[in-house]
DNA sequence: TCGTGATATGTTATATTATCACAATTCGTG
DNA sequence: CACGAATTGTGATAATATAACATATCACGA
C-alpha cells in the first residue's frame, strides 16, 4: 500500500514500511525511546499490534546504517542528531532522563587516542555520562 | 547459623548472610557478574534456591556502600578493586567481555570538569568505554 | 529478659527488555 | 512472469529487574 521512499533521511536513503515508520518516530520524538515506547506511540499511527520483534528488527538496521544509536546504559534508542560528525559523547540525566549529545571535546578525544594507544579498539558510540541536569537539580533544592 | 561477621571488607564493614556470601563470591570472581550469574555460582555454595529478589537487594546494599558497581551498559556487577579511589573508568570488551578498570587520568578528569561547569552533576560511577581489546583483535587477524 | 521497632530474609507474582524459530509476503531484477 | 533475496508476520521464550507482602532476626532500651 505504501510506497518505500523516505525525503527526510541523509544522503538520499531509502527506507520502507516499518523501518520508514519507526525512524520518522524516532526523529519527530528527539528523546530516548524503549522498543517497548516505539511499540505503543506506533500502535496507534499504523492501527494494529505491533510485535517487539518487528521493531528490533528495524531498530538493528538502523543502527547499521547510524541513523540511530542505542544508549546501552538505558536501553534506550535515540535518532541520531544529522550535525553530529562523530560518536561523540552524551549526558543522560537520571531524573528526567534528558539525553544532550555533543560532539566530543578535546579533552575526550585525548583519552580516547589514549585508549586506543593501549591497544584497545573503542568503537563507535557515545560515551554516556550520567548525572543530573542542571534542571532537576534546582528542582531537588528549592 | 552464621555469624554476621567479615574480615575481608575494607573499614571494618560487616556483612551479614546473604550480603557477604555474595560480596565473597564477586570478589573470588573478579569479573563482571549478571544478578543471574550470582544465583548459579551461589547455589552450589549454599545448597538451596536463590531467588533473583534477593541477589537484587544484596547488590543494592553493596552498591549503596559502594563495594561493587553496576556496569550500567551491560547490566552485570562487579567487585570495586580496593586500591581504585575515585570511580575512574573501564574498558569493556565487547567480544570477551572482559573488564579493565583504571583511575581516570587527566584528560578524562578535564572532561568531567568540564561537564560540570554545564551545570551538570556527575555521578560516582565509572565511565564505560566500549570496545574490543587487544588480544581479541589478535584472534580476528591471525 | 522481654518487648518493640528496625532490619533482613523468604516467596510469589509480575514487569521490562530482547531473541529464537519459522512461515508468509513482498521486492528486485532478469 | 519467475526466481531468489529481503522484508514482514507471529508465537514462543529467554534474560533482566521490580512489586508486594509475609516472616524471621537483630538491636537495644525498659
Ligand atoms: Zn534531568
Ligand atoms: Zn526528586
Ligand atoms: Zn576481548
Ligand atoms: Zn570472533
Amino acid at each position: 500500500m505504501q510506497t518505500a521512499t523516505t525525503e527526510q533521511a541523509p544522503t538520499e536513503l531509502k527506507l520502507s514500511g516499518n523501518r520508514k515508520a519507526v525512524y520518522m518516530l524516532m526523529q519527530q520524538q528527539q528523546r530516548a525511546l524503549s522498543a517497548y515506547e516505539i511499540i505503543d506511540l506506533l500502535r496507534p499511527q499504523i492501527g494494529r499490534i505491533i510485535h517487539p520483534m518487528l521493531v528490533y528488527r528495524c531498530l538493528d538496521f538502523l543502527l547499521e546504517k547510524q541513523l540511530v544509536v542505542k544508549l546501552v546504559s538505558v536501553n534506550k534508542f535515540v535518532a541520531l542528531p544529522n550535525d553530529l560528525t562523530e560518536p561523540g559523547q552524551c549526558l543522560i540525566c537520571e531524573i528526567c532522563q534528558a539525553v544532550t549529545f555533543s560532539a566530543s571535546s578535546n579533552p575526550l578525544q585525548q583519552q580516547k587516542r589514549k585508549i586506543a594507544a593501549t591497544g584497545f579498539k573503542l568503537n563507535q558510540q557515545p560515551v554516556e555520562f550520567h548525572g543530573i541536569c542542571a534542571s532537576c537539580q534546582k528542582d531537588h533544592t528549592e
